[in-house]
Formats: C-alpha cells, sequence, structure tokens
DNA sequence: TTGTAGGCGTTATCAG
DNA sequence: CTGATAACGCCTACAA
C-alpha cells in the first residue's frame, strides 16, 4: 500500500502538500495540485482511514446498538442508517443484542472505545450505566425508536399510533377491542408501552370500558398472538377486534382465527403495527411505522450533534399513519 | 481519556511496560504488574483501538458484505458472526446491499481501505473487479453461501438439498413436481442454481420426465410464489408437488393454494428452503440452512487465512438437512 | 505557496 | 526485567 510520503517523494513535495490536495485546501498552487494529483492516481493511493482518524481524533465510524427481536423492523431501520451514510466516508460498526448480556457488554463499552465517534441506540432504553458512559466519555448518542428526557431522539408517536388504530375501530362500531401488545424493550420490563396508553386513553375518550383481560402482553413471534387470540375467545365476553401491537403478532392472531373458524372481519376485525412485507401480502390494516426514516434521521441527528454539541437534544417524533386493508372491515362496511 | 503515557507516568514504569503489562507479557516482574494493573484500573485506562491498530497494522476489524433480499436469512448470518467475534477483539462493520450499485460500491473498495483486515461476502458472487482488488491488497476475503475457485469458503450443499426434497417427495409417491426457485445473487442472473440441479438430477434419476414449464424462477416474495403456483396450477397438466427455493416463497405458495381451495397437503405437497422461524408455526416442511453456523464458519475461516495466509484455502460445505412437518404429506401418509 | 517537524496512542526493538 | 525511542500513516501548525 502506498503511502503519503510515498506520493510525497514521486511527484516531488512535501508530504504537508499531498494533505492538503487530499484535503481539498485552497492554499496550494493548481499546477501542484495536478501533479500530485496524478501521482495519487497512478499510485493508487488512498489514505488510512486509521493514519487520519489517529492525527484528527474523529473516527469516521459510527456504532449502532440494536436488538434482534423484530428482524424485519432492524433491518429496515439499518438499511435507512446505511442509506443516509452512503455520502459520508462514515463506516457502520454494529453490535447486535439477542441477550441481556449482550447488551450489558455493549452498554458499557459505547463506541468500542474510541473506534466510534458516535452511537444511535435503537430500540432499547437505556441504562444509568450507559447515561454515566456516555457522559463520561463525552460520546454523542442518539436514540432511535425509544425517548429519554437525557438523549436527543427518533421516534414514532406510539401513543397516537395506538389512538389511530383504536379510534378506527371504534368508528367501525366495535366496542369491545382488545390489544395485543409486545415489550417495545423485552430488556426493560417496566417501562408501559405508549401503545397500550394510547389504547386506553382512547377507549377512554369513546366511554367504552375498560377491561384488564383485554390486554394482552406477548413476545414477538406468531405463536404468541396465536395463543392471546384463543385466550380472548375463551372469555365470557371475547372481543370483536383485535389491535395488534406487531404485525407478527397480528399474523399469529390471523392464523388462529382461520383454524377456529372465526372470519376476518366480519366475526373479528384486526389491526397491526408496523406495515412489514407481509401485511400488504396478507391484506393486513395495520400502522405504518417508517422504519427506514427513523433510520435516517437518527443519522442526521447525529451528524448534527457532532457539530453542534452544546446545541440541546433534539426529541423527533414522527406522526403514524394508518393503512386501511381488508381485515379490519371498513373496506366491506364501505360498499354495503 | 487517559492514555498510556497516563498510566505510565502514574505508576512511574516506561510506556513499554504498561504495553507489556497489557499484553500479558510474561516478562514483568509480578509487583511491577500489580502496581500497573492497580493505576490502570484507578484510571479507568482503556487502550485505543486506533492507536493499535495502527501500531500493529491490524485493524482489528472485520467486514460484512451482504445483500438485503432475505432479511431473516441475513440476519441469522450476521448473527452467527456476532457471536463468533464475540470473544475476541474484532469489530463489524456492516455494508448492506440493496442495489447493484451498492454493490459494485462495496466490491470496488472491499476492507474499505484499510478499515477492515478482513472481509465475509455474503450470498454474493464476486466479480472480476473484486476479486482483482483482493488480490491486489492481499486482503483476505471468505464466501458464505457462495462458493468460487479462487476463495475460501462456507456454503450449503444446495445440490444435495435440492436432492434431499425432492427425492422425499419422490418416496412419497409424486411424480409431478414443480420447482419454485429464486436466483441465489439476483446480481448475477447467469449463474445457474444449484437447487436447480439437484431437482433435475434426482428427477432422471428417479425416471421422471424433466418439464421445463414446471421450472419457475421468480423474486423471494409469496407474491411471486403464489403467481408461480397460479401459473404451475393452469397447466394442463399441474404438478402434484412443489420444491421451494426458500420459505418465504413457500409462504406466498401455501396461500394461493388455500385461496384456489387447493388442499395441502392431500391435494398438493409443499416441500420449503430455510426453515425460518415461520415454517415451523406455519407446519411447512423444509430444508434446514444452518445460517448461523454460515455466519460462525465464516468467521473461523477468515481468522485461519490471517494465521497461516499461505495455507491453500479451504471450502466447506456443510451438509443439508430435511425437517419433516406436515406440508409434505409424509405425516399423514404414515398415519394411514 | 510549500516543506518540516511534532503529535495522535500504541507496539516493538534495543540497549541497559 | 525495564526504559527510551523509533516506527505506524496522517494532519496541522509554523517557518520559510
Amino acid at each position: 500500500m502506498a503511502t503519503i510520503r510515498d506520493v510525497a517523494r514521486e511527484a516531488a513535495v512535501g508530504v504537508g502538500t499531498v494533505s492538503r490536495v487530499l484535503s481539498g485546501s485552497p492554499q496550494v498552487a493548481p499546477e501542484t495540485r495536478a501533479r500530485v494529483q496524478a501521482t495519487i492516481e497512478r499510485l493508487g493511493y488512498r489514505p488510512s482511514p486509521l493514519g487520519r482518524a489517529l492525527a484528527r481524533g474523529r473516527s469516521q465510524t459510527l456504532e449502532v446498538i440494536v436488538p434482534l427481536f423484530t428482524r424485519y423492523f432492524y433491518v429496515e431501520v439499518l438499511r435507512g442508517i446505511e442509506v443516509a451514510l452512503a455520502d459520508t466516508d462514515y463506516a457502520l460498526v454494529i453490535r447486535t443484542i439477542e441477550r441481556p448480556a449482550d447488551r450489558d457488554r455493549a452498554f458499557a463499552d459505547p463506541g468500542s472505545r474510541g473506534r466510534a465517534e458516535g452511537v444511535l441506540i435503537v430500540s432499547l432504553t437505556p441504562t444509568a450505566e450507559l447515561l454515566a458512559r456516555l457522559a463520561a466519555t463525552a460520546l454523542p448518542a442518539v436514540l432511535v425508536n425509544n425517548v429519554h428526557p437525557a438523549l436527543p431522539s427518533v421516534a414514532l408517536d406510539h401513543e397516537a399510533a395506538a389512538a389511530l388504530a383504536v379510534q378506527h375501530l371504534v368508528r367501525l362500531g366495535h366496542r369491545r377491542i382488545a390489544l395485543v401488545d409486545h415489550l417495545e424493550d423485552p430488556f426493560a420490563p417496566s417501562s408501559p408501552s405508549g401503545r397500550r396508553c394510547g389504547y386506553r386513553a382512547t377507549l377512554a375518550r369513546a366511554g367504552l370500558e375498560l377491561r384488564p383481560e383485554y390486554e394482552r402482553v406477548t413476545d414477538f413471534s406468531p405463536e404468541a398472538g396465536m395463543a392471546a387470540l384463543d385466550a380472548l375467545l375463551a372469555l365470557p365476553q371475547p372481543p370483536t377486534a383485535v389491535f395488534a401491537g406487531s404485525d407478527t403478532q397480528a399474523v399469529g392472531v390471523l392464523e388462529a382465527a382461520r383454524r377456529r373458524g372465526v372470519a376476518v372481519p366480519d366475526d373479528l376485525a384486526l389491526v397491526g403495527y408496523n406495515d412489514i412485507e407481509m401485511a400488504g401480502y396478507l391484506g393486513l390494516t395495520t400502522i405504518r411505522v417508517p422504519m427506514r426514516e427513523l433510520g435516517r434521521l437518527g443519522v442526521q441527528q447525529l451528524l448534527l450533534a457532532f457539530e453542534t454539541p452544546e446545541r440541546a437534544a433534539g426529541q423527533i417524533r414522527l406522526e403514524p399513519e394508518l393503512i386501511v386493508r381488508h381485515t379490519c372491515g371498513a373496506v366491506q362496511a364501505a360498499a354495503r
């Protein structure tokens, strides 16, 4: 590999001049610049990110810490991040979290000891330790799909989203609406889901009774969704509509209904969450979560934090959108 | 951030000694070591990966280039890689490929100009340019889920896998077996799928007729699977069994059958590929692809290449496994 | 406008 | 066993 010194020697200039050409400094004579450029081309020289990082004190690398629970969601967010980074010179190092130990390790060392100059934390609740480390190292960090007063964030307004979904079901005439939700961050079971708040608030606003037995919190799998519907249908007063906290769970609800001969949407209306690929294909009415947008804006926030660290942390809230397909029954109702 | 010099000063030793303690060199007096260790703890010192990388000439970073087509597959492979790396000090930088331009950019600069000391290339066919770059930079690379004579690789034997699946259907009495496949690498449409070879070979061995109209190559979506089955059922002699090249497509086949009132497995037997999460839940008979294992072994190969670059490139082939559930009809047949 | 020298944080070599 | 000191590849004053 050619170094900056090789280029300097070949072009008969000092390394400083080569460096200036590299950084596009205006203070270099056009002809010198041309000569250096030519030498760079000829040698196929590419500056070493390592040397540069050390000298500049900036590694040009971002770290993203992301759980593995909802694969589709996470890949989409990641892709949003990548696209936003494509124009820049930043590299992306990624740490996936599957078990509590993974999370603890990642949180104990955000930025991987200086390897990254900023961190994107996706769908994970910051611990006290993480906050302390971030503060101690002055490492810029942005929360994606989560909120915390101490950190900038990009998140969907889950409460508003739930309100949208539940309101839609109420308008369609449903009065017994169940919730099949999951924990946003399985490692932080205590934090109440924004969706649940929105669900309850909307029912209350509509003058509908809150029934604890209608609120099911399960994990992400379709199986869990199936089990949840089975339990709900076994109730003395089964719900006529279900709002699922993820499309994956909604898929399970759909399958359970099919197996029990419960017609969707006639006997049971269903609204999902996220709008994954399969939702369109199943005709699932759902809340569209702009997953790539979350990633893109997260990067934007982080890059902004680099430039003006003194500015107050921004909290970006994305507005949800309801995608009406046919599992909610609205299309059929309109046709009547 | 404390540097090695701070530690040296505080512990009243030279930086060399601190470095030796860090690397666990035996040539340091126990009491000196203890003193240095204590100082390290007290200062909370962590060596900078950047400085270390520069001095050692090794960045302790691996790059993985991976397409986005099958999300589940790719996340699992990635996780296998991460788990294998958890014990080491390696970081993982990832480049996701969605469009040809993404691939070209990644292939034009494998290792991101020295940022990574090795590359894992997942499900992507190396181009001549990539091979040239790898050779020019002497960058170790390992192919995952793909094979090339010039590079070490870890791959499933797709041909054997297809044979397993088709043979199973033949044994169950099927004589009209269709294939709903996809391209392993959509950017390299020319390369024939190993699955198709296995499919044809097995049919031939069983003395069954090869029907070109039974071979459908589509993309990964369930929609494509649905369309493929629709086309197959419209044939004068529709197949009685389908072997799908991915579970995602199999899901579409399943749904299309349901919509047309074709009973699975009684009227149509189905075998998928990959064994994604949803396969178990749908009762889909399928080929289990050890996705995490692919990632884990890829890392192992790469680390091995670091140590002994002179050794010939290893080609690891993983053996496929058939998971019998109920869409193939074997369970029902056994019960009779 | 350009070259030189010092420094970024580490490792490795080489005397002592 | 240990302490200087020279790399590693680059950037950035500072001086010319």
